[in-house]
DNA sequence: ACCTGAACACCGTTCAAGT
DNA sequence: ACCTGAACACCGTTCAAGT
């Protein structure tokens, strides 16, 4: 599993495959049924071997007294690094459940910090899971067209261009926004998520308390 | 490509393949080459007559005067109905930009929505995307999930079950939360989503206005 | 202008057989 | 306990040939 992994990560894109994971570890291809059930298995199991690692830097990186806000804020920021780091991992799994350690770890992180700030346990549990999900997902959206290569690149490109072309007289509120449209980032568009997302649970939480 | 939406919707899950295509159509594989450059073009272009259809019944739903709130929330709710018909075009496609009319009336109709609160280009733009990257990525994680199947499905909640099976002395805020957290329904986490999103954008207006 | 059919280079997975 | 190799049932795509 590590070197399946490390060999993702080398090879990027669509490398993994059970024949190529075979020939990488100089072992015929079907020996891999030895280890895991499917292929399925595989993605998740690497999928949570990655969030371990995610919730161990995050480990290092938080201190107790940090406020909630900052915790969500660097957990969001180290799903961005592990989706950027193994796309083709995180673009298959995203959307799973692997219920392994990794997964268990990351949801009590969460828990904990979003049931800190008094709200009832339906709403905690609705917070949790929509920042849980908003990360995975756009996270998981981008490491799809990562993973998809080069020439898709090109092609989502010239399919903005498409957009942005519409004429002015259909499409005015395109037009003349053109340069902020070709001048946004994914990941400015992610932290406004985010901060959306504790924006919320600020005004939830003051109303509560 | 009527007939691919039509025999995709029917046949469910993972029936979009160039050969079935063929022989649904009654008609050699390879003769669908002739009409698109690739099976991805394909799929682009059935996503982008699913927003089509989306912006015409949101045409018929919506009305001048209905609040920008109403319309974000009916562009969402569009989103999602759209998403759960074709969850094999929408699991394929939401991270991709299809370049298409489709797409443009979409663009078009949020970004008026949101450009009339007021807000500079920058921001306006911003939210946009944030916005609709969300819907997009949110829909589209969940069609992933149907997409796959029963048996997924079955995995799907043996994996949760492992997960809230965690052991309470390591895990205590998982364990406080069990019962909300199998209750809670992928619909809530959505619109939970959604009104923080727009939240967000009233809390700006009102601090730039 | 459109369709056909053979062919290429792949997939994931199974199962009996080897060591 | 682990690996091998043939085989099965698929993919998307190309290209020369047909009508």
């Amino acid at each position: 599993m590590d070197r399946a992994l490390e060999f993702i990560e080398r090879e990027g894109a669509g490398a993994l495959t059970v024949r190529r994971l075979g020939a990488e570890l100089g072992v015929d291809p079907t020996a891999f049924y030895r280890h895991f059930r499917d292929k399925d298995d595989l993605v998740l199991a690497c999928m949570d071997r990655a969030e371990q690692w995610a919730v161990d830097a995050l480990r290092d990186r938080l201190t107790a007294g940090d406020p909630w806000q900052d915790v969500l804020r660097a957990v969001a920021d180290e799903s961005w690094r592990i989706a950027g780091t193994y796309p083709a991992i995180y673009a298959s799994a995203f959307a799973r459940t692997t219920g392994g350690p990794g997964e268990r770890r990351m949801v009590e992180l969460l828990l904990t910090t979003i049931a800190g700030l008094g709200l009832d346990r339906p709403s905690t549990v609705l917070f949790y899971r929509a920042f849980a999900d908003c990360l995975l997902s756009l996270c998981g959206a981008n490491a799809l067209v990562d993973q998809l290569g080069p020439e898709v690149e090109a092609k989502e490109s010239s399919a903005w261009a498409r957009v942005y072309a519409a004429p002015s007289a259909e499409y005015p509120a395109t037009r003349a926004h053109v340069g902020e449209l070709l001048s946004v980032t994914d990941r400015a568009i992610y932290d406004r998520v985010i901060e959306a997302m504790i924006q919320a649970m600020e005004a939830a939480a003051t109303a509560s308390g």
